[in-house]
DNA sequence: GCATGTGAAGCAGTTCACAGCG
DNA sequence: CGCTGTGAACTGCTTCACATGC
């Protein structure tokens, strides 16, 4: 079911529907038939309230008295997140990272497949990683227009994140995860989301430091690239 | 030089800091004297005045008309960060992804050192990934309390993911960095912060299903995780 | 009676805009 | 005259609380 109404999604419920895909998946599993807001919330480590009205941006996808048919809004959290049918995505740097993400079962099962996989490195060059070559990365820009690929994902140096990325977009890629650490610019039809390992650290050892900074038990949320 | 007055500083900000750090860095290598906020906004990604008032939190580092010495604000960052003494960090779950995280540049370049690699996997103990030895999951919490350690980096498998954060807590950890695709839950003395890589993906493949959805060209920030 | 869906209130972070200082 | 530091306005997410429906 699509956004209702053509309505703006927040950026963290958007966030926030991963999550509950993956605890639904799991209740699905376990044969679980109806969950509450409240069960689905404790679940997710956020409030109750949240949960309502995230998923009812979507849609009225509950039983007032009952709950969440588990399935029912499985399927609609499917839906909303596209994973009914695979998507291209190029990754670009095979380093420890890359082969370490190539290979994540968080691909396959993300309704994610590997269109292409480069490198710098010639030696690199050929070999094959999670099912994918890894190519040269002259012929990045190339793959991706023939694949019509628009997710990329950049796991290079620092140094070269900026070219990556400019191959990436030059191909026509829409959409870049940059686990780089590098601040990259793109053209405004572009977005870029963020994830920088060090940097995460640093937000737990500012707050070991200074305590009165951290924030109440508000349970854990989710850190969040940007576009 | 401390936070100003005990004031408590928004995770947004600190999320920040790790970023003006490096591109600070930067400048100094390059020799650059003194920075004004835009300048520095520009190299980070985010607006002039968010800057300002970020800075402002810390104390007053700048100079009207003139902007920021760079050198004294990498400094003072480096400070807030706790940069100045190495510490120590556990990791759980030698797996590809752990792998690729112990022998990331970002782990000694960002101020910490390895004071343990562990896994299940008795094939695993005893191999050396970046200068440090793997050891058996059960030396965990005794080593952690040997070594006064207060961060933990879970890399398992999710299911395995809840026990090994238990380990870690028992073991006197304050605040875990989650790679694993699952929600944790500790008591409200532990932070969490989870880094979740199939759902950033989702939430790009989201907007591009989305375009209505996507924010405006207010540049890239960053993802964070939880407490 | 119990849980959803949602207007309204509350809160937090961002952005504005300008006084003040070098 | 330029740029910082900051109160004030604004925007947007979260939380509350309750009417509605099963």
């Amino acid at each position: 079911m699509p956004v209702r109404f053509g309505r703006r999604i927040p950026e963290p419920t958007i966030a926030r529907l991963p999550i509950y895909h993956r605890v639904l998946l799991d209740l699905a599993r376990a044969s679980v038939v109806t969950v509450s807001s409240a069960e689905l919330a404790g679940a997710c480590g956020v409030n109750a309230a949240k949960v309502r009205k995230d998923l009812s941006l979507f849609g009225s996808y509950g039983t007032p008295g009952t709950g969440y048919r588990v399935d029912y809004l499985l399927r609609q959290i499917q839906l909303e997140l596209g994973l009914d049918r695979q998507r291209p995505v190029v990754m670009a740097g095979m380093g420890y990272l890359g082969h370490a993400l190539a290979r994540s079962p968080g691909f396959v099962a993300g309704g994610f497949h590997i269109a292409g996989l480069f490198d710098v490195d010639p030696d690199k060059v050929g070999e094959i990683v999670g099912g994918a070559m890894v190519r040269h990365i002259s012929e990045l820009a190339q793959i991706c227009q023939a694949e019509k690929v628009s997710l990329g994902i950049i796991t290079t140096p620092a140094p070269a994140a900026q070219d990556v990325c400019d191959l990436m977009t030059e191909g026509g890629v829409r959409a870049i995860l940059n686990f780089a650490p590098a601040v990259l610019s793109t053209p405004p039809a572009v977005q870029v989301r963020h994830v920088d390992f060090s940097a995460e650290l640093h937000v737990l050892a500012f707050y070991q430091a200074h305590p009165e900074s951290v924030p109440g038990p508000v349970h854990q949320e989710f850190a969040a690239g940007t576009g």
